[in-house]
RNA sequence: GGAGGGGUUCCCGAGCGGUCAAAGGGAACAGACUGUAAAUCUGUCGGCGAUGCCUUCGGAGGUUCGAAUCCUCCCCCCUCCA
């Protein structure tokens, strides 16, 4: 794989569309010619990551494989006031003790695409320097540098003008400048990054570096991610889609990729993937449902950086035995290190329910076990299901949605139930 | 603190004493068509072994044969005034 200090890691995120807006292009692009200190904030507010935090995630993997030093900054301190942007309603207030045990699980799962080495990458809480803050110092020092009038004149401050702005989130890009000032004294950090709805907060923590020290910082906002069904990245009727397993399953993660829309196969190739932009480019030929292909390489390598190699070969083994075996030409995206042949009938990783054999002796109505195993969201809508003709077990559509699955059919001990198309659950009789 | 306007099922939003499990739209789900894509058409979309029963319209009481709809108190949101 490329990357080093010689090419230039602006030019390739611009390439790969990481690029939304930044304060400078020219600038920007000089000053990552000798490496850097780069820092990207994160919100303790879930104790997950979910696919939507992953373009800041990449872009500073990308960063830190061309030799730039990087500081994740957990907000715990900032967490603790709420950032108003882009958002409508106050964000909900955390305790510290949650805000502090998220930050521990948001950099267990950063460090699968960063190295967190001396020298190479740190993260830091900013509740560390935030919360020694005095009030009246940090006015007079810090508060005197910032205009209320153009604050209020802020995109996102406007949005919240309408339907109401507490005080405390008024001061939440304050502290986010101060932030910014503080990781370029003690860090030499000389550019934030963020999703396009920071754009505020960062330009505020350029302002007050300029300001404070007469120094120049530098900023650059990511796009936000939409699918072109104009959705939000990573929402599903579930829910967010999660880094966690415990909160979204290798499997599931897998399908979302694999459910990837057509338009948006080689936009998520280039962002979602470390695949060399050259064998993307040739990937562009693909037309219709030899699309399948790419997005088979794409939830395979997109699996491969959250959960590892091995579960992304077991996902691809459960898809292949689920929807049938696709081969993708190894001549595809050759840098994968995807199998391109492999057998199937790999079904381990499938969402199971293990089920008590008596109870599968007497039969199970089947409107019941579809509620059961959370196909559907009550028996009602498991009846309604069947009654559509939805409803399938071991690839036999149910008639009857109080028809009995007991263990006349039983297939190695597994029964396979399906919701319409592709949602899949399995049964497995727990063993004596 | 004063005056006015609101809080309806996942979301938006009608309803303003019975015909209301509540219009319409969106989302979602299923079927058909397909490529685990999109678009389109059709159906479903509170719970329940179910032509009926149960629980919903910010919360608690009340009026009435009958309340999402009327009254009282409380909570929350918005606008204007201070």
């Amino acid at each position: 794989m490329k990357g080093g200090p010689l090419d230039n890691v602006f030019d390739v995120l611009t390439q790969r569309g990481f690029i939304e807006q930044t304060t400078g292009d020219r600038a920007i692009c000089n000053l990552l010619k000798q490496p850097i200190t780069c820092y990207i904030g994160f919100d303790p507010t879930a104790s997950s990551f979910h696919v939507g935090n992953l373009i800041p995630i990449m872009a500073l993997a990308h960063m830190q494989r061309h030799g730039h030093r990087l500081i994740a900054l957990v907000g715990g301190g900032t967490a603790l006031v709420g950032d108003p942007s882009g958002r409508t309603e106050m964000r909900q207030m955390l305790t510290p003790h949650k805000v502090s045990q998220n930050a521990k699980v948001l950099k267990k799962q950063l460090s699968r695409f960063l190295k967190f080495e001396k020298g190479r990458a740190s993260l830091l809480n900013n509740s560390k320097w935030l919360n020694q803050l005095k009030y009246i110092p940090f006015l007079r020092d810090y508060g005197r540098h910032f205009s209320v009038n153009r604050m209020l004149t802020s995109e996102s401050c406007r949005l919240r003008l309408e339907t109401g702005l507490s005080f405390i989130e008024f001061n939440y890009s304050l502290l986010q400048a101060y932030d910014f000032l503080h990781l370029y004294r003690t860090e030499n950090c000389v550019l934030q990054m963020g999703g396009s709805d920071q754009w505020g907060n960062i330009v505020a923590g350029i302002e007050l570096v300029r300001r404070v020290e007469k120094a120049e910082a530098h900023g650059i906002t990511f796009p936000l991610i939409t699918t072109t069904s104009r959705d939000k990245m990573g929402k599903t009727a579930e829910g967010a889609v999660w880094l966690d397993p415990k909160l979204t399953s290798a499997y599931h993660y897998y399908q979302f990729w694999i459910n990837t829309a057509d338009a948006d196969v080689m936009r998520f190739l280039r962002l979602f993937t470390f695949l060399p932009l050259a064998e993307i480019d040739a990937a562009r030929s693909l037309k219709g449902s030899d699309l399948n292909a790419a997005k088979t390489v794409l939830a395979f390598e997109a699996t491969k950086l959250v959960h590892g190699q091995d579960a992304a070969k077991e996902e691809l083994k459960a898809s292949h035995s689920l929807f049938g075996v696709r081969t993708v030409d190894p001549q595809i995206l050759p840098s994968s290190t995807m199998p391109r042949d492999i057998g199937s009938s790999e079904l381990e990783s499938i969402p199971t329910t293990v089920i008590d054999p008596d109870r599968l002796h007497t039969g199970i109505p089947a409107f019941e076990l579809f509620d059961e195993v959370n196909l559907c969201a009550s028996r009602g809508a498991a009846r309604r299901l069947i009654l559509q003709g939805g409803a399938y077990v071991d690839d036999k559509r149910i008639e009857t949605f109080d028809s009995l699955v007991d263990d006349k059919g039983l297939n190695k001990g597994e029964i396979l139930l399906r919701a319409g198309k592709k949602r899949y659950h399995r049964v497995k009789v727990k063993s004596k």
